[in-house]
DNA sequence: TAGAATAGAGAACAACCGGAGAACAAATCA
DNA sequence: TGATTTGTTCTCCGGTTGTTCTCTATTCTA
């Protein structure tokens, strides 16, 4: 979305004014401070920032005009390594990751680094990258991050039956594990993978 | 698409008047600027540029006149699948894919799709997109994009012995392949991977 | 030298932009 | 609660701005 000319005009003020004052500002008080003498017409101009990203749209709760924080490219953020026997939540040193689209589910996710070999025929192997999308339920067949006994978190692919968990492996020297429903949490579904080889 | 002399002219007068001002100029500010009387003429020569793809162009709304940004965080080159069997060079249809920097080598890259499950013992499996950095040289053991017989391209592990050249696929069902040096060339090393599983 | 290509002037036009103001509903205040 | 503030939606209007058109002058080319 390109700006007019006022459009700019008016977004440069409205950092400007949020600078000074520090409580949000009403669109009479902005009004005011450029001239203008409808609410109306600036309205059009705060939808056309709303629309570009640029101001936080305000669900008719609150109040006054806020700003996004143009937090720069944010990406995805990186949880360190799994099979740590951790839960994921744990994880607070979560820096960001750039993750192209493509890989992104449609809701949160996060990038775990794998570790162990345990994926090895499904083609993910030790130091990969998992983009895992945050979700507690799965469908049979999917892999997914799975939290064990609410202490080992594993990638494993998942199936699901009446009254039993089970998590399958894929490398030929481990075996399925089966557990019961309350001893497993998912953690997140497995939507992509990226590798480096430098 | 060939700019006359007036239009190279005027094409330098914009960038210029574009870095002093804070935003986009309108027609009548330009004409001012370059002592033209006439909207009309200017347009022609804007018609021009947009044309040759140097000015955006401004689809029925009154934004101004603004510049087509360059190469700013244009993305990695996605230049379609690999064992299509032509050279690399040959692909024009060449539409930006954004990778995370982390998978790209140091110097120009791009990304190829695999077709087939020749290196699926490395975990590089059917449609998986591949960073290829492109360089004409590789180490023993790298994985490389090699062109055979100048019509033939294909991703595989490369052994280069004094007078001959073998590629390794990592697949137990294909054998290794011995060429000779004037009959492989090749046109990257593997550098990153990228899966999705959605 | 005739014709094509390039440049500019100016008029006419339609779409867009920016603003005013009224009316309304929800949130907030007294 | 009732009154007021505040965000939203709506219509209307005038000026700006991009576009299109015709006409003319100049330069280049075959």
């Amino acid at each position: 979305m390109k700006l007019t000319r006022r459009q700019q005009e008016i977004y440069q003020a409205l950092r400007d004014c949020i600078e000074h004052y520090d409580h949000a500002p009403t669109y009479d008080e902005v009004c005011r401070l450029l001239g203008l003498k409808s609410r109306g017409s600036l309205h059009k101009h705060i939808q056309a920032l709303v629309e570009a990203g640029l101001v936080e749209p305000m669900e008719g709760l609150k109040r006054g005009i806020r700003l996004v924080e143009q937090g720069v490219e944010q990406g995805i953020p990186y949880l360190g390594r799994i099979a740590a026997g951790q839960p994921i939540e744990a994880i607070t040193n979560a820096e960001p990751m750039q993750v192209p689209d493509e890989l992104l589910g449609k809701g949160p996710c996060y990038v775990l680094q794998v570790s162990g070999d345990s994926m090895i025929d499904e083609g993910i192997h030790h130091g990969d990258y998992v983009v895992i999308e945050r979700q507690e339920h799965a469908q049979n067949g999917d892999i997914v991050v799975a939290l064990i006994h609410n202490e080992e978190a594993t990638l494993k692919r998942i199936e699901q039956r009446p009254g039993e968990i089970v998590l399958y492996p894929a490398n030929p020297s481990m075996s399925a594990m089966v557990y019961r429903p309350e001893e497993v949490r998912i953690q997140g579904v497995l939507r992509g993978l990226l590798r480096s080889y430098t």
